[in-house]
DNA sequence: TTGTACGCGTTATCAG
DNA sequence: CTGATAACGCGTACAA
């Protein structure tokens, strides 16, 4: 019993280290992180292989992370800034498909909520050292800069999306199906403002072009009902009345719809509707400029793996928007 | 000029090391760590302090991540492990709450969208490491030891929040108002399985308290809109109609309302639905029973904070549900 | 204020 | 071919 006290035993309370492991398997570390690893061009024999390879197993053994990282002088973190988690479906789809391809790699994909009032972007890299970081919005400039010195690279994901050819094609719809007053709802939510403002200017430069008066805005609250009725309210008191609607997107083209309904009105009939997105609640009953989610995602995972590899990114454009008619416009 | 080639001047292509800002400080790695850390107990003379500030600034030096954690024997990362991140509205809330009550703490939180096909949880603790991981949904068995094999702290959101109870009241609130026929809408995503099974099973149990039949079950996909269609004919071909469905959430509430309208009928006087959640886009006409997204993060955040600080949490439940009454029921 | 040992995994170099 | 030794990456904190 002496004997097993003065044995170097698993440390109570202590992570479980690659040195514990040589230990107990009597060979060293260099062999076990050989082992542990696969590394080509270094042979070891098959038995002590599986012995360090159960010992490592018995004991419960994990790399730890950060001083792999350390040493490598790299992690494999790739970060996604989001402002807001409720941009919904079609960030879920392109954030599934990019931890995909990023898992092939050998990266995994994690996703920060940012927020410049919680948290400095400077104060973010002592606690993560990200490879790499994939900026869902827009950034400023110093938040870009901040980046620059965090050594990470960086992908941004604006300017992949054509959103006023968005705003553009809702106008086109509306306008061949006759309506020449149009009415444009834009969101309150500050977090998707430079989106918003890109494909309204989308929206303005088609009515220019089309000689039909500037779209009359009106700004809706995803969090509050009454800006849908004042909205409404607003089109229908307009000196020539609203006839057609371009939504920011599907879910305020949804509400407008509900606001129609509790009115005794109908989108479609008593006021045409269209979004942007094709996200599954409107796939009842809403036109909408369906985004497609996966061409999107693919962008921006040729964009990321090519940053991570240094390659200079060859912008291959891909048609991403197609129009879906349904009842609503 | 060989003069300024011999100074140990900043490596190209190198990370900016203390020791970087030390050497050009004229100071040792010690004062600088102390400075860069506001270390009490640790008397800096100013100057060198403002010095030290300086030199770092000017370097543009960055605490490196890893290294800290491996000093430090823990990383100030806290992991949420999400299966989607559609579920929206309530997720987002949360997420945002627990964020900015870990920064106070000084941790930050990071979402990874966890899917066991895309790669192993085990695989996950070598390439990040968690002083802690909040699930925000079920997990296995294997999950679980895997998670504790990493010595991370774990915090389950699962079981804080009364899914049986929102069932009940949906059943009950039906029940009050006439209805002795009813059906449920039980989502087709997986990934929220164990929630609606709780939801439901909560709606049995009050349908067998009340004295009625048990609820028609209707699986409806949020991606396929024939299954809304699907459903409202099997309950409306029911042996006795359905006059009454409680929807597993909001969002499939929405989506059988938008069907309902499709086919020129209305929810509430055509047939009674009633919801879980009260997102936004339900607040114009769905009625629902309201999760109280800020009491339910407060829950969460305590109970993160509690493992954090190795407490043991005292549960302190709180009324998360409310019944919201509009006129889809 | 400074010197220095430490945390842990990786890999170049060296010995059998 | 098989394996060991030792240096390294960077920030922290104890002893001096």
């Amino acid at each position: 019993m002496a004997g097993d006290a003065s044995l170097p035993g698993p440390r109570p309370g202590r992570r479980v280290t690659s040195a514990d492991v040589a230990r107990a398997s009597g060979v060293s570390r260099a062999t076990v992180s050989y082992v542990l690893n696969n590394v080509a061009n270094k042979s070891v024999s098959e038995s002590t292989r599986q012995l360090v390879l159960a010992t490592a197993q018995r004991l419960g053994h994990i790399p730890y992370a950060p001083a792999r990282s350390l040493r490598l002088g790299r992690s494999d973190i790739v970060l996604a800034l989001v402002r807001d988690l409720t941009y919904g479906y079609i960030h879920d789809r392109v954030l599934e498909v990019l931890d995909v391809a990023l898992a092939r790699r050998g990266f995994v994909l994690l996703i920060h909520r940012y927020s410049e009032q919680v948290r400095p972007l400077s104060e973010l890299w002592p606690m993560v050292a990200p490879a790499l970081v994939v900026s869902m919005g827009g950034l400023s400039v110093p938040e870009m800069s901040s980046i620059q010195d965090s050594r990470a690279k960086l992908v941004g994901v604006q300017g992949l999306f054509p959103h006023e050819r968005a705003g553009e094609m809702q106008v086109e719809y509306l306008h061949s199906r006759g309506h020449r007053r149009i009415g444009y709802a834009f969101p309150a939510n500050p977090s998707v403002e430079l989106i918003a403002a890109e494909r309204l200017a989308g929206a303005r430069r088609a009515c220019a072009r089309l000689g039909i008066p500037e779209p009359v805005l009106q700004e809706v609250d995803l969090n509050d009902g009454d800006t849908v009725f004042a909205a409404l309210d607003a089109w229908a008191a307009a000196p020539e009345a609203i006839t057609g609607v371009c939504a920011h997107n599907d879910d305020i083209a949804l509400m407008l719809s509900s606001g129609l309904t509790a009115r005794g009105l109908r989108a479609g009939t008593d006021l045409a509707v269209i979004g942007v997105d094709n996200i599954p609640l409107a796939r009842i009953g809403i036109t909408t400029v369906e985004i497609n989610a996966d061409a999107f995602a693919d962008q921006i995972v040729q964009s990321v793996l090519d940053t991570l590899d240094d390659r200079v990114a060859e912008p291959k454009q891909r048609e991403l928007l197609r129009l879906i008619v349904r009842d609503s416009a």
